[in-house]
DNA sequence: GACATTTTTTGACGCTTCGTCATATTATTG
DNA sequence: CAATAATATGACGAAGCGTCAAAAAATGTC
């Protein structure tokens, strides 16, 4: 006796339909193009039955948020069974940070989309909970790793109480840099070097301001980008050259 | 001979009614509730007539958007003024940013539904380009204090290349900390410490590992944040306390 | 298999809001 | 004061969200 019914089955397969056409709208067209009727049409069901699915618009897009945080734990968790100090460990959590985002910048327009209060007042409490615990979860990765940073030394113990202050740090400093530079922002006219580069220097740096060892100062930092980028996220990178 | 007429002047200053009214209802009612009907009412001036001053609601936004940042730009200034260390200065503009933000929550909401590109797309390109050279004011006052403090030696001339790095670097990591600390994001449940506290550490740890001087390590960063903030934002602080 | 009952689907409809434009109003000029 | 130019108005069309009564499909009962 399987947990699903058949019906909760073919449920479970039209909700996956639907994130999916909503998805490839996007990508198409854009958010202002995504409409609910424009939905129902492509996947050729009433507006009435997205509206069982989905309790609105937002819903849906938050869903679709949902399905990129969890491909981002995807990439936190292989970023953790790194063969590598804490510190490169760390470091491969925001270098797969970068390149999904890269990757998949309508994902991150999505995300940034749903973080707005204003957007946020139209999604069910299900799926804010939904997302919740998704973000819950990703954080979760990434304090460990500077939690054994700590228990192996390589972290000063008087940085104990600090634990998530670091991670919020390496979080704000991606996430705002990724903001920006998906905004229209002309950072390259401005004179910014390209912004995965400054994330990598920056967040070297920055673990370097916390004595997180070994230190930037000590190691190669581009051939370590190299190496961990190549190790984890082969495919990643190949679809980004593709894509360029 | 007055370089504006009398019709121009009058035109400039029903703009400005229309900016207060419009961030007046934001204020009050939040973002979903502004429309161009309920702004016109307010006003009492037809719809059309606000069509003849904004493109689009997304245009009355972004204009809003602008009064921020200048407004932004008036912090940094008096940041950029104080008599201090190089160090000192830099970290005066990220206390002031931070205040901003705490005391004018919807302006950074506002500013985050500007830089989604779906809203961006329906903005005039006036007001665009006016919003870019705002935000190139601004971060030419956080680069000059970068240059100074290479030019004076508390900071290492072998950042020179780096300058611009720096500034991205503290942007990003204010600017996302600020937007975490925006979305519904349950931080303190999540273990966080406070949003401000955070972002004043890791600034701090940020600039040691740049080895810009006078180290933190050398300081007493709590005085130090206490120092600047009522030296030169004692205004704001006041309001602040108020508001709680 | 026929009928009753429950569940699911449908799409027309009501409502809100945006942005336009023909018309009305006001200002300016000769 | 009439003619012309500039500006303001609000009714209107279009688009999109979300609802709900009615239709269709699925399930259960004999």
């Amino acid at each position: 006796m399987p947990t699903l019914t058949r019906k909760q089955r073919e449920i479970r397969e039209r909700e996956e339909l639907i994130l999916s056409a909503a998805q490839s709208l996007l990508h198409q067209h854009g958010y202002n193009h995504l409409t609910m009727d424009r939905v129902a049409e492509t996947v050729e069901y009433s507006k009435g039955t997205i509206y069982n699915h989905f309790a609105s618009k937002e819903d849906l897009i938050c869903s679709l948020c949902c399905r990129s945080i969890s491909s981002l734990i995807d990439i936190f968790e292989r970023a953790y069974q790194y063969p590598g100090t804490t510190r490169e460990r760390y470091c491969a959590i925001g270098i797969g940070y970068s390149l999904y985002h890269q990757l998949h910048p309508m994902d991150t327009q999505n995300i940034q989309t749903i973080r707005n209060n204003a957007v946020r007042e139209k999604v069910s409490e299900y799926r804010l909970s939904e997302m919740e615990s998704l973000e819950q979860k990703i954080t979760r990765i990434a304090s460990s790793i500077v939690q054994e940073a700590i228990d192996c030394g390589e972290l000063n113990k008087k940085h104990q109480s600090n634990v998530n202050t670091i991670v919020f740090g390496g979080w704000a400093l991606h996430y705002g840099a990724l903001l920006l530079n998906q905004s229209d922002i002309p950072l390259q006219e401005m004179g910014f070097n390209p912004v995965v580069d400054m994330v990598w220097q920056n967040t070297n740096i920055f673990l370097d301001g916390y004595q997180w060892l070994p230190l930037s100062t000590d190691t190669d930092t581009n051939a370590l980008f190299e190496k961990i980028s190549s190790a984890l996220f082969d495919d990643e990178i190949k679809l980004l050259k593709q894509a360029v």
